[in-house]
Parts: structure tokens; C-alpha cells; sequence
RNA sequence: GCGGGUGUGGCGAAAUUGGCAGACGCACCAGAUUUAGGUUCUGGCGCCGCGAGGCGUGGGGGUUCAAGUCCCUCCACCCGCACCA
């Protein structure tokens, strides 16, 4: 008798698959292709558990389809650059490069305890010149186009760290590693001119049947697109004019003032002349630009003394002002304020003492706006007050596109529609990152370089004991010739944001190590992305940036027309979260626990020394709340099967999942007896008679049918309920070693994606031919998923009150028959007819009385 | 504020086109095996009720022979965006 052991059988059964090569992705055009991608780790140094139910995930598709006939790309790389290998330079001293190395090493070693069908021949890490050489090109190739463009630009600078800081590393107006107060500065930076695509980016979502609807809306949000006119308003001192962007032309009667951003070129040239301004201007700018001191900042403004006149009603005078919640980069920076219908307005109008006069008021109702403004929903129709274009009862949809025609008409105002899309900067300064492959020469500027002279490479020698980039003080990596006319030039210092690198990955894995960015026959076999796999906190920036690449791509001659929307499907998983352990130290504060160091038992949990610990909400794992399980732990202690059958078994894949010890346990606990009752059989005597075999025929071409239709759903989940039931079937069952062989191989099969090695291990033991890893999909015999009888419910007035078993194709009538001298129903009429009888064939049967 | 989503037993969850609500698993209860068990096996397990029976898918209303599923309305929670004119 031996046991489940799959610290034997994991290893070996990896190592069978790796030396048959079976992973390795071949282009083979006689095949329909299948690729299947999860978002590629950045080099940690761990895996964690969720990239454990990220790529289990992945690999249930990719064994799944490789079993149906695909042509499977499964690939694996690394996001190599970025900031922790820099902090842990400054930190430790060590080089950002070694550091990453080693962690990709642990990291690999890691994978390969996981049993995951990754092709490892087209591994690749963005920090290879290699690949960020491929990746200058394309910049270069970018700048051709007018894709890659050079403006000044306010960014985030971090004076202490002395680098630009993303929005996200800015936490309460403070650089989230120095905590130094962050300054707004404006500088010279590289642009992607992702907004030239906004239209087609927003439009195309439309297409994306197979991706979230969630994603979609995000992104459909993030891309802003707005429709409204751009309307030219006259200074009364004949200086010039002043253009403000509104969506709500249709309010321009209870147009009380202009407000301009801070930034605006009006604001800064008055900033000269007036303390005042200029006193308001800077400390505007000081606000930090996070949510929360956006929600509580008060909106405040200066009469700058300046007045425009009314476009519609020249002789009245409408006073300019600084408002500081005028965002300079939206729009035009200036915007006509109308109290009466924004209640922004309204509040800065009441504040500042401005008039209030409504546009238009709902129907039946005359009364002026109070404290709160108008805004009635788009399609609700309104009553305009004396219109300029003869506007009387309408919606605010009608009004607004009546007043765009009107206005239009008469030279009034230009109809235009912008969105909040913004390009994309791509310069940081730092040492970590892509090369950006330019230089800058005093006489011919800023030039490209020479292709043959990619890739720029990092240089090696670099100190991290002063804050900054170290490629700024670097003392010859800067020097270098100009492209153009060969005098001495300076390198671009700044690289490439990371987020550029993992833009284009999935093209370069259908090409991995090509010199040029990709291969024209490999892209057209391979792309597109058939299912993407990753985490919804990547559903806005990553996409979108990759959506965009593609489409850059494309028009630089990188990719087939095809492959603009390179992701057909995409699927985000949900977190693995765990529940939280605290006690509370001496001095008041919180004191968190690792999972491993507490004892759970009932309701109640405690220390290993039995200190009680207070168990705190199911939450995802994160360290600093210590609620993290290691999934090498966890592969020590159970196995990667039971890890991967476990983060797939409770819940939807698309919803978070608790990991929990019992769980984990009771997965365990599940494979053990699969794998004993693959023992058994094997051990029945080869003459055992068989009682029930065509029950369990039939129940493995139902489990073959059931498991199949969920899998390819993405119902994970439920087709490990199915496994269950089917597993419990054939342990119920009584039929000959031959049926009940074949129903374990094929329980083995189906197992499979989830469970490589287990399934691997019985298919060996029961002798099947070669490994499952290459065996065909089982296909379902509909003759055998035809039941011969069914049973029917009967309901009495929609109350369930009786069944009957009737053969499946018996006739309504003769169903009827049976119903009526039913026991229960006959009771239930008592001698009378019933009013209905309502027959569902194969279904159900509803008796009204 | 705008947008998206979710509400089903003690818990995670299932439920083709409207057709037996709670598959499967966890926890729990009972029994058996065991020197022992945080083992294994068997059975039970929505709620109320001794029972007959009644009630049950966030609340209320509607359509239907029949509603978790369709319609109206309200509520709660989660996520995203947010001074976007």
C-alpha cells in the first residue's frame, strides 16, 4: 500500500515534462494557435499567493487547450525595471542589476515548484539590453511618426530625492519616500502622444465583447470624452480675449462671471503686475493635488479687475476671476461660471457676492435657485428662460446641441470635443529604467540616435550614496557624439517609465530574441493575446498603455493590423485575502501576527504561547498586516496541487478567495483519497464482476461534459464542485476493474489542468499510454448524457407536492394521465377538474386548482 | 457627486431559455472503526414547529400556472473615478 506523496511525485513528474520538452511553443500553421498569457511578475525576489492563483489560473487554460489540438503559447518574463531595485541600492548597497538577477533566480526556482506549462525558452526580463534595445528603436521609430514628442510639463519633483515623482508616489502632498513636500515644477519631459488615439481608444472598447465590463467603463471613464464649444470671451479693455471650454452652452444666460486657472497665461502675466495675484497664485499652487485636500479645500478666488462682455448680450459685463479649482489642464483653463446650474458655481458666486439668474427652470416651477443648483438629468425636458436662440420647452441634451448650431452659425463659438485624456510622460529621472535613446547637441539639438549604435546601455558603474539620478553624475556615460554632426552631445539621462516596458511584452514573446522588435510571421501567427490574465488594479494605466503601444506599433510597421487591440479576452482575478491576527502591545498600539504563529481553533485563536489574539477582518494579504501565507510554505507542508486545487476551488475566479488552513486541508485531504482510490482500483481483481457499469459510463461522460462547459466558462470553481461529485461517484460505485479504471483515467484527465502531478501519477499507475500532459481531451458521448427516464416534480399551485418518474419521451398526454390519478394531486382535487395543467416536458408539471 | 458591481443557509457558493432553491465544499451534529485521534467511514444538516404544516434568495410592490432569475421602487455594502466646467 503506498501513499500520496506529493513531495515525491511533484518533482517528478516536472522533470518528465521538462526533459519531453512539451511546453515549448512551435508556430505550426496546420494547427489553430492558442495564446494565453498571464501579466508578468515583476522580480520581487517572492511569489506570493496571489500570483500562485494568478498563474494557476493561466495554466488550467493553457493545459486545457494544448489537450483540445491548440497550438499553445504560454510564456513567462519579468518586469525587471524600476524603483525597489534602486532602494534596494541606496538601502544595501548592492547594484540594482545583481539585486534583480538574484531575485529572478529565486523567483524562477519558485515557478518551478509551481508545475506551471510556462515555455521557458522565450523567457525574457525588460532590463536585458536585449529587449530595452528593441524598445529604443521603437522610441526612435515613435519620434519618426511624431509619437514621442519633447514638451515643458508641471510633474511632482521630490526636492530631497531630486526625481519626478508619479502621481500615485505623492501621499498627502508628500514624496512617499523622502516624505518631503512635494513641489510642482515644470520641466522638460517626453511625451507618448497617446492622446492623438483618445477617439479610436474610447471607440474601441466597444469591440472588446470579452473583457470586463467594469474594465471597459474604466477606461471609457478615464478617456473623458466630452462635447461642448469653445467660446471666445472679449475683454472690455479691447486687450484680447479670453477662450473658455463648457459643455453647458445651453445655461450662457446665467452666465455671472469668467474664472480662469491660476496657470492660465492671463493669470501669470497679471501675477507681474499685481502682489496680490501673485501672493493668490502661489499659494494656489501649494494646495496638494491628493483627493483629500482636493474634497476639503475650500473654492476661493481674486477679482483680477478685469471684465469680458456677454458673447450673446454684449452690453452686459461679466467680471473675470482667479479660481483656484480652474484646472489649467482641461480645457482651455477658463470657464464661464454659471451659479444657477453647477453648484460649484453657485457656492463661489454666493460667496463672492456674484449674480445668480437661472437658464432655465423645470417645467411648472418659476422660482430662482437658492442654495442649491439646478441640474436636472440630460433628458429631462426644461423650460429655457428667454433663449437666445428661441429655445422654449426641451431637454438639456436638445438645448445644448441647438445652442452648439446657433452659436456655430454666427461665429460665436467653435463645437469641439475633448477629453481628459492626457499624454502619456514617459521621462523619469532615474537610474533603473529604459535609456531614453537621444542626445542633446548645442548645435543641431535634440537628436535620435543612430539605430546601429542600440542599444544605449546602462553603464555599470554607478553609486547610489547620493540621492538623484546616477546617470546624471556619471562621469563619461553622459559624453557622447552627436548622431548629426559628430561634435561632442550629451546623453539623455532620463529613461523610460516602467509602465513603457510592459507595453509591448506580449509582441516580443511571439519573437523573443529577434534583432528587430518583432518578426512579421511570428506576429501574424501568434498575435493576438487569445486570454490575458492579471489583476484588476491594472485595468486603466497597463491596458490602456498597451492598447495604445499596439496601435503605435502598427503604424511603425511592428505589428499586423490585426493586433491593434492585441488582448482578445481578458480575465481578472480576484484577491486571495486571510483573516488578520492582533494583540495589543504595551504601549496601546497594534501589534499584528503572522498566520503560521497563531493556533485557531473554534471561534477563538491564540499565540503559539497562548496569548489570545483577536481575529481581525478577512482582508487582502498585505505585510504590513502580516496576514500572508508563503506559497513555498505552503508547497513544503501540502504540495502545489493542493495549493492550486485550493485557490481554485471556493470561489468564482473573478471574486476574492479566503485562504484559510482548514481549506487548505480539507483540499488535501480530497487529493489523498482521489489518489487512494486510484490505489484501490488498480488492486481490484482484473474478473471482478461488474455491477452499475453503465451508471458509471454514464456519470464520466456527464463529468466529461459538466467539467469541459467550465472550464471553458472560466467557472473554475465549478468544475472542481463537478470533480467532486464525480470522484465521489466512483468511489460509490460497484462496476467492473475495467469501467471503474476507465473512470479514474478519465477523473485523472480532467484533473489535469488543475492538477498536473497528481493526474500525472495515476494516469502512470493505471497505465496509460504516454503522459496526460499530451493526452487528448476526453470527448462526451451524447448518447450517453441522454437520460431514458426523468423524474418529474409536480407542483399543486406552484407548491412542489409530488414527482413521478416517466419515460423522457412520453407524450404531455399520457404525462397528464399520470398526473391526474396521482395520489397527492387526486387528494388535492377532491372529485373537481383542475382549472389548469400545465405540463413542461422533461420538466415539471404545475397542477392549478 | 458620477460610473460599475454585489446582496442566496453558520461560512465559501451552485441553480441552461423563468420550471424541484441551496449542487459541491467548509463548519457543525450523530453513529461506526480505533488504545488514542485535529484519522477514516456512514448518516444528518435553510429557518420556525413535537407534528401536520408554514415561511424562505436584502426590503416593498408587480407580471406569470410558475420568479433567485423579468418589471417598478427602496435599502445596504464593495470597487473605480472625481474641483473635468
Amino acid at each position: 500500500m503506498s501513499r500520496y506523496d506529493p513531495a515525491v511525485i511533484e518533482p517528478k513528474w516536472q522533470e518528465a515534462w521538462d526533459k519531453a520538452g512539451i511546453f515549448h511553443a512551435r508556430r505550426d500553421p496546420s494547427r489553430a494557435k492558442y495564446y494565453v498569457l498571464e501579466m508578468f511578475p515583476y522580480p520581487s525576489g517572492r511569489l506570493h499567493i496571489g500570483h500562485v492563483r494568478n498563474y494557476a489560473m493561466g495554466d488550467v487554460v493553457a493545459r486545457y487547450k494544448a489537450a483540445t489540438g491548440f497550438s499553445v503559447l504560454h510564456p513567462m518574463g519579468w518586469d525587471a525595471f524600476g524603483m525597489p531595485a534602486e532602494n534596494a541600492a541606496m538601502e544595501k548597497g548592492v547594484h540594482p542589476g545583481g539585486w534583480t538577477r538574484q531575485n529572478i533566480a529565486a523567483m524562477k526556482a519558485q515557478f518551478a515548484k509551481l508545475g506551471l506549462s510556462h515555455d521557458w525558452s522565450r523567457e525574457f526580463a525588460t532590463c536585458d539590453p536585449e529587449y530595452y534595445g528593441q524598445q529604443q528603436a521603437m522610441f526612435i521609430d515613435f519620434m519618426e511618426k511624431g509619437l514621442a514628442y519633447r514638451k515643458n510639463a508641471v510633474v511632482n519633483w521630490d526636492p530631497v530625492d531630486m526625481t519626478v515623482l508619479a502621481n500615485e508616489q505623492v501621499i498627502d502632498g508628500k514624496g512617499w519616500r523622502s516624505g518631503a513636500e512635494v513641489e510642482r515644477r515644470e520641466l522638460t519631459q517626453w511625451f507618448f502622444k497617446i492622446t492623438d488615439f483618445a477617439g479610436e481608444l474610447l471607440e474601441a472598447l466597444d469591440g472588446l465583447k470579452d473583457w470586463p465590463e467594469k474594465v471597459r467603463t474604466m477606461q471609457a471613464n478615464w478617456i473623458g470624452k466630452s462635447r461642448g464649444i469653445e467660446i471666445p470671451f472679449h475683454l472690455t479693455d479691447g486687450s484680447g480675449s479670453i477662450a473658455c471650454y463648457s459643455t453647458r452652452p445651453d445655461t450662457l444666460r446665467g452666465a455671472s462671471f469668467v474664472a480662469i486657472s491660476p496657470d492660465h497665461p492671463l493669470s501669470r502675466r497679471l501675477e507681474g503686475e499685481d502682489p496680490k495675484i501673485a501672493a493668490f497664485n502661489a499659494d494656489a499652487r501649494r494646495g496638494g493635488t491628493t483627493e483629500e485636500a482636493l474634497e476639503t479645500a475650500e473654492k476661493k478666488g481674486i477679482d483680477t479687475g478685469l471684465g469680458v462682455r456677454h458673447p450673446i448680450w454684449p452690453d452686459r459685463t461679466l467680471p473675470v476671476w482667479i479660481g483656484n479649482f480652474v484646472l489649467m489642464d482641461y480645457g482651455t483653463g477658463a470657464v464661464f461660471g454659471c451659479p444657477a446650474h453647477d453648484q460649484r458655481d453657485l457656492d463661489f458666486a454666493r460667496k463672492y457676492g456674484l449674480p445668480v439668474a437661472n437658464a432655465f427652470h423645470l417645467p411648472g416651477e418659476t422660482a430662482d435657485v437658492g442654495v442649491e443648483a439646478l441640474v436636472p438629468p440630460k433628458d429631462a425636458p426644461v423650460d429655457y428662460v428667454d433663449h437666445f436662440a428661441g429655445i422654449g420647452r426641451a431637454t438639456s441634451e436638445e438645448g445644448i446641441d441647438a445652442t452648439i448650431d446657433w452659436m456655430e452659425a454666427r461665429g460665436l463659438g467653435t463645437g469641439q470635443t475633448r477629453y481628459r485624456l492626457r499624454d502619456w510622460g514617459i521621462s523619469r529621472q532615474r537610474y533603473w529604467g529604459c535609456p531614453i535613446p537621444v542626445v542633446h547637441c548645442d548645435a543641431c539639438g535634440v537628436v535620435a540616435e543612430r539605430k546601429e549604435n542600440l542599444p544605449i546601455r546602462l553603464p555599470e558603474d554607478v553609486t547610489f550614496d547620493q540621492p538623484g539620478n546616477p546617470l546624471d553624475r556619471h562621469p563619461t556615460w553622459r559624453d557622447s557624439a552627436c548622431p548629426s554632426c559628430g561634435k561632442p552631445a550629451r546623453r539623455e539621462t532620463d529613461t523610460m517609465d516602467t509602465f513603457v516596458d510592459s507595453s509591448w511584452y506580449f509582441a516580443r514573446f511571439t519573437a523573443p530574441h529577434a534583432d528587430t522588435p518583432t518578426v512579421a510571421a511570428e506576429a501574424e501567427y501568434w498575435m493576438n493575446v487569445d486570454q490575458y490574465i492579471g489583476g484588476i488594479e491594472h485595468a486603466i494605466l497597463h491596458l490602456l498603455y498597451s492598447r495604445f503601444f499596439a496601435r503605435a506599433m502598427h503604424i511603425c510597421g511592428h505589428l499586423p493590423q490585426k493586433a491593434i487591440e492585441p488582448f482578445n479576452a481578458l480575465f481578472t482575478q480576484g484577491m486571495v485575502t486571510h483573516e488578520t491576527y492582533a494583540t495589543t502591545g504595551k504601549d496601546g498600539r497594534r501589534v499584528w501576527h503572522m498566520p503560521e504563529d497563531v493556533i485557531r481553533d473554534g471561534e477563538g485563536a491564540r499565540l503559539k504561547d497562548g496569548t489570545p489574539v483577536e481575529i481581525g477582518p478577512v482582508i487582502k494579504m498585505s505585510k504590513s498586516k502580516k496576514n500572508v501565507v508563503d506559497p513555498m510554505d505552503i508547497i513544503a507542508r501540502y504540495g502545489a496541487d493542493t495549493a492550486r486545487w485550493f485557490v481554485m476551488s471556493d470561489s468564482p475566479p473573478e471574486r476574492d478567495v479566503e485562504w484559510t488552513a482548514a481549506g487548505a486541508d480539507a483540499a488535501q485531504k480530497h487529493l489523498t483519497r482521489v489518489w487512494t482510490l486510484s490505489d484501490r482500483i488498480a488492486n481490484l481483481p482484473a474478473d471482478k464482476p461488474g455491477a452499475g457499469d453503465e451508471e458509471l459510463v454514464r456519470a464520466t461522460h456527464r463529468a466529461i461534459h459538466d467539467v469541459t462547459q467550465s472550464i471553458e466558462g472560466f467557472a473554475f470553481n465549478k468544475a472542481i464542485a463537478k470533480l467532486y461529485e464525480f470522484s465521489n461517484a466512483i468511489q460509490k460505485s460497484d462496476a467492473s476493474k475495467t469501467v471503474q479504471r476507465q473512470a479514474i483515467m478519465t477523473l485523472a484527465q480532467l484533473m489535469s489542468p488543475m492538477t498536473p502531478h497528481l493526474a500525472e501519477d495515476i494516469w502512470n499507475r493505471q497505465g496509460g499510454a504516454g503522459l496526460v500532459a499530451e493526452a487528448s481531451w476526453p470527448r462526451a458521448d451524447p448518447a450517453m448524457l441522454a437520460e431514458d427516464s426523468v423524474t418529474l416534480p409536480i407542483q399543486i399551485n406552484g407548491k412542489r407536492r409530488a414527482e413521478i418518474s416517466v419515460p423522457k419521451e412520453m407524450p404531455a398526454s399520457e404525462v397528464e394521465k399520470i398526473v391526474l390519478a396521482d395520489e397527492a394531486v387526486v387528494r388535492a382535487l377532491a372529485g373537481a377538474a383542475p382549472k389548469k395543467l400545465i405540463v413542461v416536458p422533461g420538466r415539471i408539471v404545475n397542477v392549478v386548482i
